[in-house]
DNA sequence: AATAAAAAGCGTATTTTAAACGCTTAAAAT
DNA sequence: ATTTTAAGCGTTTAAAATACGCTTTTTATT
């Protein structure tokens, strides 16, 4: 018997995996930061034979009994000591000569977090660094291809879900939305615009306080209300920014 | 040593698999077509046990020697004969209960054809039939997911890429365009507008035919130019249907 | 043979949204 | 005191989406 998932097309046919090859499930992680208005990748140098000075995306094997966004989540703890990280499936890599060594299908997923949140120690720990997309160096295997992928299906979705707040600190100026926003799609856009636009979609929350570092004159804080968020989307409101 | 596409966090870990557990890979395929006005879905009946006269998906392992992609066209093929058929990955299903045998993660992918170009004959020597989406029965395993995910997908890709052309044949009427788009958002669009926005994108090509089996009056035939498609988009065009 | 019915095809008016840009205000730097 | 810089609020203009009127072509009906 064949496992019944695949019980239709092949389900007569033995030869899907031949006898003592392994075909290995792995997961990539493209992790995206916003610091210091850019946005940013957490990337790995190995440090250890083979490939040591090698710059990669970090992943891991898939467990036989663990979920593959599991997996993924189980990676990110490792490196940065958080467990709450928006996570989303990316694409799967699936060439049969994508890893040298190894039969290997690597499920990518793409994490958004604070920066600042994160401990520090502990990916210096693991050899991984920030960098801005400008400056990423060459990536081991099709990772290059993984980053820009992430980084389109970012683009795509940040358009129609509010994502970019997983990014900023929970409090945050208009300011630094909009930078975030110009970051993630390399262009800019009119201050005044961008504000009018935001706020009309009544998700944010202004405070009382306001932020003195990064103007002289300082902007007010605002926070994302997830709770009128989920009205709204239950409203049927369309959302774009 | 480990594969090094995983050579990250879990470079010195060997527990990713338990000795004789076998993670197995397989690929689903969610196949749209578009007859009479409406989208379907070629699903299979089970004709064997187990699970005889359960519903699913169209799938396959995928060999340890071959492309995941490449193992989707080769299902396709055998079902309906074509080679050249459009396809898209859609998501990777990683539960590791998401079938109860064994453990298998899968990579759905959604295909789009043209029904009238298939092999009639080798879809129903498979068990496969066409089905709307109201009429759509229960499936196995969370093949209804992976429905409900690519239908999602088709939409989204719909709005900025003219995917729809890959459900219709060669030469097609407007308002059969439209009919298309009205059962891929399932809800009305108006024809003046319709046909105003589709003709302004400029990658119609107005044929001297005209059908005159979908109307008393007749309506012109067109065809896609995507010679034309291409150059607009690197000339920075902006598409959205 | 005239007329009604249905969908194709072309056009205009209205509303909504996006883009462009002016001006005032607050606070730091000179 | 004055300049400088960015925040914050506003208006004007352009473009796109929506709503809808009307003619044309053909088949079906009386």
């Amino acid at each position: 018997m064949t496992p019944s998932s695949a019980s239709t097309a092949q389900a007569s046919n033995n030869d899907f995996y031949a006898a003592n090859d392994k075909l290995y499930v792995a997961t990539d992680c493209i992790i995206f930061g916003f610091d210091d208005g850019d946005l940013k990748l957490l990337i790995f140098k190995r440090r250890v034979e083979p490939d040591s000075g090698i710059w990669s995306l970090i992943g891991s094997f898939v467990k036989i009994d663990e979920d593959v966004d599991e997996a993924a989540r189980r990676v990110l703890k490792e490196i940065t000591g958080l467990e709450e990280i928006y996570l989303e499936q990316s694409k799967t890599y699936g060439k049969a000569e994508r890893d040298p060594g190894y039969r290997c299908i690597s499920v990518a997923h793409y994490a958004l977090m604070r920066i600042n949140e994160h401990d520090r120690e502990l990916t210096q720990s693991h050899g991984a660094y920030w960098y801005t997309l400008p400056e990423l160096p060459q990536l081991a295997l099709d990772h290059q291809d993984m980053v820009h992928d992430a980084l389109e299906k970012l683009r795509r979705r940040a358009r129609y879900q509010p994502i970019g707040f997983e990014l900023l600190p929970e409090k945050f100026t208009i300011p630094q939305l909009q930078k975030l926003y110009e970051s993630i799609y390399q262009r800019e856009l009119d201050p005044r615009n961008f504000r009018k636009k935001v706020l009309s979609l009544k998700v944010l929350v202004k405070l009382d306080e306001k932020d003195k570092l990064g103007s002289k004159r300082g902007a007010y804080l605002y926070r994302f209300d997830s709770e009128k968020y989920q009205e709204l989307l239950e409203s049927g409101y369309n959302f774009e920014i």
